[in-house]
RNA sequence: GGCCCCGUCGUCUAGCGGCCUAGGACACUGGCCUUUCACGCCGGCAACACGGGUUCGAUUCCCGUCGGGGUCACCA
């Protein structure tokens, strides 16, 4: 039986990395008809589990990335929690400590730095002394009657080799030699991640470790631990971290300023940026961070695009597949085809994925979630949901591809301000409506529009051009004049749907407050 | 610095000795379409890090160099 987990630690935020790692796992999983499990790994944070957990189990539900085991559902080998389970974590202590395998040091941090000091001075590794290691209870309490305290360390083998099978790296070895004594018990009686990690793989029947490749050299003390204890071992793959934009650093959350000077993610941020600040979403870097999965939740991303596109970061089928729905992709998942080298995440092409697949959403769940993005930003109250549903849906189908993002209809605000308070793009106001005989002509095009029924886009149209035909204009005479009268901007939906959309009443009243307009002024 | 890993267009990648004058996608770009903006359509630019081998033949195998990165905690 297949069994993956994935091993947030509750800081509040999901990392795109730390996605990308969840959803192989998941894919894994699911392609073997096993199970995927969620482990919090929690052993030493003062953090407050209760706020810090959600947000990160909310951003894998919204991905749909479910968990068979783990917090709020439960599973056979509950708590899946690693600070409820000190007590399995000493006991596997005190086996490693009764076969030798470990022991108990009460170094002083200053002596160990001493001692780090001198190997790298000398050039060479920095291995233990263990000169303050108790072997016997009674040196152990004449380290303490110093007024010592101890911690408990892995007597890591002092030559060979640890050599594995890596899934995605092929064989692997590293000297023993160069490990250290490292710790696996604090003082204060709480473990270390290694101790926990390898003792919860275990307890869980975890059959396949996959986890970033920073934890490729931390598999040989993981290993000692496991093979001390006695446990199969499990099988490991160590994917490729998703690296910077342009660049092969991992990706971190906290140089987001560095990486907005990528023109691709500037552009993104910005784009964003502007939805969240009419939603009035706090966006502060610590929030508001491409770096983390909340960030593309909240200006209207679709989960399934980024599942798509992180998929995609470091995996291929062939030469061609790009598109894949989840039964696809959990069909067609093999960790044989994920790459070794780290894959830089971009930006634009995680846009490009997004645009693909809002293109395939129903105009009707396209105006659900547009209409929320509307409510928010307080221009629709929601209380008559059903005839905002439907103005949201009229614009939905008229603003087409435009709409890139949920949030993108907030660039559409001229289809819910009051007649009375347009504003104009002032520039385009001069150019088109102040000069020449644009006012007169609209003042013209004002009465067409009293006699035009229905008030429809077609028949909006029909009637537009037999005027232009008896007037002897052109509709690129006109029609930017137009434009900006009604919705105050150059550029727009396509002028008859816009103005369907306004209806009858806010064109007229929209045209006799442009032409009664001054040069730029506002008349009152 | 020690140890380890990686190295095909700007980016994600295909390629597992000849199918490669290296394919696809995104980005960029020229044009078309058009009432604007998008979309769409047609076209273009653009890569095997370098040097040695092995081989009839290397992007593919080996070695070295260079470059990039990860990791060296009483963090996870």
């Amino acid at each position: 039986m297949v069994r993956t987990r994935f091993a947030p630690s509750p800081t509040g935020y999901l990392h795109i990395g730390g996605v990308r790692t969840a959803l192989f796992n998941w894919l894994f999983a699911r392609r073997h008809g096993g199970r995927f499990l969620l482990r919090i790994d929690d052993t030493d944070q003062q953090r407050n589990l209760d706020e810090a957990l959600p947000p990160i189990l909310d951003g894998f539900r919204w991905l749909g990335i479910d968990w068979d085991e783990g917090p709020e559902v439960g599973g056979p080998h509950a708590p899946y929690f690693q600070s409820r389970r000190g007590a399995r974590y000493e006991t596997a202590v005190a086996e490693l400590l009764a076969r030798g395998a470990a022991y108990r040091d009460y170094a002083r941090a200053e002596e160990l730095q001493v001692e780090r000091e001198a190997a790298e001075r000398s050039g060479g590794a920095f291995v233990y002394s263990r000169r303050w290691m108790a072997e016997t209870d009674e040196q152990a309490a004449r380290f303490e009657a110093d007024g010592r305290s101890c911690v408990v360390r892995l007597r890591m083998p002092r030559s060979g080799q640890c050599a594995f099978q890596d899934l995605i790296r092929g064989d692997v070895a590293f000297d023993w030699a160069k490990e250290q004594d490292h710790v696996v018990r604090r003082p204060d009686g709480t473990f270390l991640y290694h101790l926990a990690s390898v003792v919860d793989d275990h307890d869980f029947a975890i059959s396949h470790v996959i986890r970033a490749v920073e934890h490729l050299s931390n598999t040989p003390r993981q290993i000692f631990i496991a093979q001390a204890l006695g446990y199969e071992l499990p099988v490991y793959a160590h994917l490729p971290y998703v690296a910077e934009p342009g660049s092969q650093s991992k990706l971190s959350k906290r140089k987001i300023d560095k990486y907005l000077k990528n023109a691709d993610f500037q552009k993104l941020y910005d784009h964003a940026r502007s939805i969240a600040e009419k939603t009035g979403h706090a966006a502060t870097p610590e929030s508001f961070n491409p770096v983390l999965i909340e960030f593309y939740r909240a200006v209207g991303f679709l989960p399934d695009a980024i599942v798509n596109y992180l998929l995609l970061l470091g995996w291929s089928l062939d030469d061609k597949t790009e598109d894949f729905t989840r039964d696809e992709m959990i069909r067609a998942f093999d960790l044989a085809r994920v790459t070794k080298s780290p894959a830089s995440f971009d930006p634009a092409k995680l846009m490009a994925f997004q645009e693909r697949y809002m293109r395939r959403v129903p105009i009707d769940s396209k105006a659900e979630s547009m209409l929320d993005f509307v409510i928010r930003a307080g221009w629709l109250s929601g209380v008559d949901r059903d005839a905002e549903l439907a103005k949201v849906r009229r614009i939905a189908r008229a603003a087409g591809e435009r709409i890139r993002v949920a949030g993108d209809v907030l660039q559409y605000d001229e289809f819910f301000v009051a007649d009375d308070r347009l504003e104009y793009d002032e520039p385009a106001f001069e150019k088109r409506v102040s000069t020449g005989e644009s006012k007169a002509w609209l003042k013209v095009f004002r009465g067409v529009l009293e006699s035009v029924d229905p008030f429809e886009a077609p028949v909006v149209e029909r009637a537009l051009h037999a005027h232009l035909e008896e007037t002897g204009r052109k509709i690129g005479q006109v029609i930017h004049a137009l434009r900006i009268a009604l919705t105050g901007k150059p550029v727009g939906f396509g002028m008859f749907d816009a103005m369907e959309i306004l209806g009858r009443a806010s064109c007229l009243a929209r045209i006799d407050r442009a032409v009664a307009r001054g040069h730029g002024e506002e008349v009152s």
